[in-house]
RNA sequence: GCCGGCGUGGCGCAGCCCGGAAGCGCAAGCGAUUUGUAAUCGCUAGGUCGUCGGUUCGAAUCCGACCGCCGGCUCCA
């Protein structure tokens, strides 16, 4: 007869558990669920040995993720209901709430949504228990009989993939059972806040080529509050949208004409993006690049020989079939153009490292359903550079290069980076283990040096080499693949690239790929949103907004502004026959930096009153203290506004 | 590409379910007001209702195809 297990509380306290006892009744009224020797269990568990137990809340993160999957269940028990014959697949919690697919007999709408809900609402107060049972193959098979996702989840299983050995677990509550690990909370009552937000297409198992599910998303939280709190928090996201940013702040569109995932910058935007890329080459040219240019098109046999044709062209544009059959391609990437740039005359180990830097527009075939705003787009350019370098000098330049790139895009406001590292894959890899474990373990070093965290990708690396990417956070917590520096084993072979050594012979150099912002259009997006539109004062298209009070400050504003001009400040003056008020509002909505109003006060003084984007007003502020205020803060790039209160 | 939703003046929307003379707000132009820190007032102009086809005496409204956009899947700089 086995004794009564002993439990170790969280609170250091041990208590004796009487035989066949739940764990739960151990722990406070507040859980639902357990933490059993680190193992998340639900509270009818009854342990069998010592452990260490501890109570795991509804606002736990633990808590919230068994909550969300509780909901999910309750979620597709409806749905049976609502829908006779519908087949449930999986169901698990994700980020902020949980999602089920679904095979139903007919299609869904936004209605249908409500409809579930308010089902679910039903079930939560009957106060229906989760309930545990243990099921062998047979039976399991047996009750999933008409469920043939379930079936098929049940056979995988047997292919010995699964913990638990011959024992399958079901939770049941109501009629309603669903195949699952749990745990659960302890009854439908239990659910917190949730809505069902939306509707969409997943294929089962994530394949193409499998039948596509309806997936119904919600998102769960422990009260009412915290999901009002979090659909504010989508609001504020929505706020920030760069699309709707770049109408509003007139920056860029797509026009129809044009196609799908073409932009236009129109001249703010351009202007923004002029600046973004001066900064950029200014910073290039001081770290030995060298700058090139080269076209969009090229005949198909570049493309044959860099294998881009082989591995790439579903993301390339149909050719076009110019001359006696010769087939032309817009490129899709810039590399093999700068190869043939390396390639056009013999070279020296006294040329390299050669770092060779453009601004190159490259147009790929993304499916229609991917793209999106600025950040995905079929036409792009990318600040994109490739360095050619011996392999002793690899380690080196990875390393400088990752200090050059984390640097640059902390000038432009990121600050929050971690790093990816994906390493050799299994199978086939081009070049040596000892070039892989080089390359590799320079990029570690250098990540580890600027004190970054690291992911590591194993075996997720191309086959032609190691690869980082530099992830950056934004002002909301999203975070966005900006960088990335690919190690390329493959393309100095395939375009027989050499050069000659100090020892006379020929060698043959690494190649480096790089961008640091990704693509300029996406980097303008990551940076809008960032913001929240309100760039900067050094990238701000217009800085200084003037506000006349009344016809007779005009030419005052327009001598001031005048000044600013030639003080590298880009100034506007509002002209317009608006009210004050109205004059604020919209440099306001613009997101100017400065706002100065101009009236008696000011043509008398010679001195400016200045109002920043927070709304702070300065009176009394000298026009050659300002514009060195300006000036500075542009030049430091800063992201706070100026002050000039005292 | 696939699933679901949407497409009405530059922007944001109503009208569509239940076919029967295209509306509102902002922006724009003109006029009056000459104004002190987030919207002064009035007038005017502007839309083949995404495109093409169908049903109907009659289509913004019903049906179909295509284009585009949005949310996902997949993918990715």
């Amino acid at each position: 007869m086995a004794r009564m297990p002993k439990l170790s509380l969280a609170d250091g306290s041990q208590v004796e558990l009487p035989e066949g006892e739940p764990v739960g009744s151990a722990l406070g009224k507040a859980a639902v669920a357990a933490s059993v020797d680190g193992v998340l269990k639900d509270l009818s568990f009854v342990p069998d040995k010592d452990s260490a137990v501890a109570a795991v809340l509804l606002e736990d993160e633990d808590g919230l993720h068994v909550l969300r999957h509780s909901t999910a269940h309750v979620m597709a028990q409806a749905v049976c209901e609502l829908f006779p014959g519908a087949k449930y697949a999986i169901g698990p919690a994700v980020e902020n709430g949980f999602y089920y697919d679904f095979d139903l007999p007919e299609g869904l709408g936004p209605q249908d949504l409500n409809r579930i809900e308010q089902k679910m609402r039903k079930l939560a107060k009957q106060n229906q228990a989760f309930i545990r049972e243990e099921l062998s193959r047979a039976e399991a098979l047996e009750r999933f009989a008409d469920q043939p996702y379930k079936v098929e989840i049940i056979e995988s299983l047997e292919a010995g993939e699964v913990e638990g050995g011959d024992t399958l677990t079901a939770y049941r509550n109501g009629e309603w059972s669903d195949l699952c690990l749990g745990p659960h909370v302890p009854s439908t009552g239990k659910l917190g806040a949730f809505k069902l937000t939306s509707l969409a297409g997943a294929y089962w198992r994530a394949d193409e080529k499998n039948k596509q599910l309806t997936r119904i998303y919600g998102t769960a939280w422990a009260t009412q509050e915290d999901l009002d709190a979090y659909l504010h928090r989508l609001e504020e996201a929505e706020r920030r949208d760069h699309r709707r940013l770049g109408v509003d702040l007139d920056l860029f569109s797509f026009p129809e004409e044009i196609g799908s995932g073409l932009a236009v910058f129109h001249p703010k935007g351009g202007l923004v993006r002029k600046i973004m890329e001066e900064y950029s080459r200014e910073r290039h040219e001081a770290s030995g690049y060298d700058f090139v240019n080269t076209p969009h098109i090229t005949k198909s046999q570049l493309f044959e020989t860099s294998g881009h044709l082989d591995w790439y062209a579903e993301g390339m544009f149909p050719p076009m079939e110019l001359d006696g059959g010769t087939d032309y391609y817009l490129k899709p990437m810039n590399c093999p153009f700068h190869i043939l740039i390396y390639r056009s005359r013999t070279r020296s180990y006294r040329e390299l490292p050669m770092r060779l830097f453009e601004f190159g527009s490259v147009y790929r075939y993304e499916k229609s359903g991917v793209i999106h705003g600025l950040t995905r787009v079929r036409g792009m350019t990318q600040d994109d550079a490739h360095i050619f370098c011996t392999k002793e000098q690899m380690g080196a330049e990875l390393g400088s290069l990752l200090t050059f790139v984390l640097d640059l895009l902390r000038d432009y406001g990121l600050t929050d980076f971690y790093i990816e590292l994906s390493t050799k894959p299994e199978e086939k890899a081009v070049g040596s283990d000892e070039d892989w474990d080089e390359a590799t373990e320079a990029l570690r070093v250098a990540a580890g040096e600027m004190n970054l965290d690291v992911v590591m990708d194993e075996g997720g690396g191309a086959f032609y080499g190691p690869k980082i990417s530099v992830q950056a956070r934004d002002a909301i917590g999203r975070t966005w693949q900006m960088s990335t520096i690919q190690v390329d084993f493959q393309l100095p072979q395939r375009f027989d690239l050499h050069f000659a050594g100090d020892d006379n012979a020929r060698h043959q150099p690494v190649m480096i790929h790089r961008a640091l912002f990704g693509s300029v259009e996406r980097f303008f997006a990551v940076l809008l949103e960032h913001y929240a539109g309100a760039l900067p004062l050094w990238l701000a298209p217009e800085q200084i907004r003037l506000a006349p009070v009344a016809d007779r400050h005009v030419e005052h504003a327009g001598a001031l502004a005048a000044r600013f001009t030639q003080a590298g400040l880009r100034p506007h003056v509002d002209d317009s026959k608006e009210s004050v008020g109205k004059k604020i509002r919209t440099a306001q909505l613009q997101k100017v930096p400065y706002t100065l109003v101009i009236g008696d006060k000011e043509q008398d003084s010679g001195e400016l009153t200045v109002r920043d984007r927070a709304g702070t007003e300065t009176p009394g502020v000298e026009v050659d203290g300002f514009i060195a205020t300006l000036q500075s803060e542009a030049a430091s790039r800063a992201l706070q506004q100026s002050t000039f209160g005292d």
